[in-house]
DNA sequence: GATTTATTAGACGAATCGGTCTAATAATAA
DNA sequence: TTATTATTAGACCGATTCGTCTAATAAATC
């Protein structure tokens, strides 16, 4: 064994030719992603074709289907990028030890709002719009919904359950039933936000959710 | 004066030829309307195309075209036609007298949980999926949509205040909150069934909603 | 250099989109 | 019957749908 092997390579295959950059690190990738992300969040599934997201991206449709399988497979994408996004989102509210664990949940409502606002409230929330379309989605996105969701879930339960720890919540409460309730309203008042392109219901079901459980 | 007007005409222009039927009765609106319900329930707005509806209307399309303008002019006339169906499933469940006000709530929400159950939780609520869809659909439907909900709110709100004159509810409750964000998390809970294509959130929701505000 | 593979580039195609159009048929008044 | 209007019937149209295909270019190894 004179030479040595590639050392990231798990298999011993001697690749040649070009290599294949990080699988994400495609500048391509990227842009089509991003784009992607704001076409969908906005309008849906169904009502965006791929041209419409490859001029927005400013990529060549040779890229698009050299990156992905067809438009379903961009969709997965999209919700997995949108996923890691957003988590990022939630942890930076849910483990701010600044403030007590209810509070971060509502912090996290706050940060949700000003990005709402940001876009006119035309954007909504990506596993929301497909979820509604999931008559007319292929069936994979439906095990990527739920799983998206019930991760969301899992850490505001927890948050919650932090919540009971500290006497913050009453020990009365299901913190399961509750951050699924949670979300499943969050939800809602994202798609009403969004229908009535004002803030209002956003603030209307956080307050309320917040004043029901604190009492 | 002597030859009689028409009498249930209201212009006194004398019409001639075959006259218009009652402009709701014609059999092939009825069979366009019914099959939109469906498809549009189930599958949204964008993803569901003209010829899909006239083939399952059994309809063709000479007649979609002489009755509705358009896609969008279909579209609102099914908002219209889903909001008196729907009024009516409201209104048998508020007006029972039988029942204590906000039980009534409650067997509304079991009712419309047999509804889904009925068509194995494909089917979701036409406001909430046209709600979602609003960024590619025409201007005139988000009032149409938002006065469809404000409607629903009201009633319930007016059930809520008579569940409060009963002392059923608690005093320092707002009943037109507590409507609003009714509605906001239900939509969400039709929407997270419909994904998950069981009652779950449906029962999740309600419960969850109904100990809150009874304690 | 030659070779091999990754990626870009966009013309092209079959299918479907919403919508128009003309002709036929139905139902009534005159 | 004749005239007039409502309604049905579906062929047809231009635009757009998602996806394929071939050729060119880029980046690496040998």
């Amino acid at each position: 064994m004179t030479r040595a092997d590639s050392p990231l390579s798990p298999t011993d295959k001697p690749r040649r030719g070009r290599p294949r950059g990080a699988p994400d690190a495609s500048e391509a990738r990227q842009k089509l992603i991003r784009a992607g992300l704001e076409h969908l969040t906005e309008k849906g599934y169904s009502s965006v074709g791929v041209d419409e997201i490859l001029k927005a991206a400013g990529v060549p449709k040779g890229s698009f289907y050299h990156h992905f399988k067809g438009k379903a497979d961009f969709g997965l994408a999209l919700v997995a990028a949108y996923n890691t996004y957003f988590v990022d989102l939630l942890d930076r509210a849910f483990l701010d030890e600044a403030r007590a664990p209810l509070d971060r949940l509502r912090a996290f409502t706050e940060t949700a709002e000003e990005g709402m606002a940001r876009h006119g409230f035309r954007r909504g929330c990506l596993v929301g719009n497909l979820g509604q379309e999931m008559g007319a989605l292929p069936d994979d996105f439906r095990a990527a919904l739920t799983g998206v969701l019930e991760d969301w879930q899992a850490r505001t339960a927890r948050l919650l359950r932090a919540a009971q720890a500290q006497g913050e919540l009453g020990p009365h409460h299901d913190p399961d039933a509750l951050a699924e309730t949670f979300w499943i309203g969050w939800e809602g008042a994202v798609l009403r936000a969004k229908l009535e392109l004002r803030p209002g219901p956003l603030r209307r079901f956080a307050g309320t959710f917040f004043r029901l459980i604190e009492s």
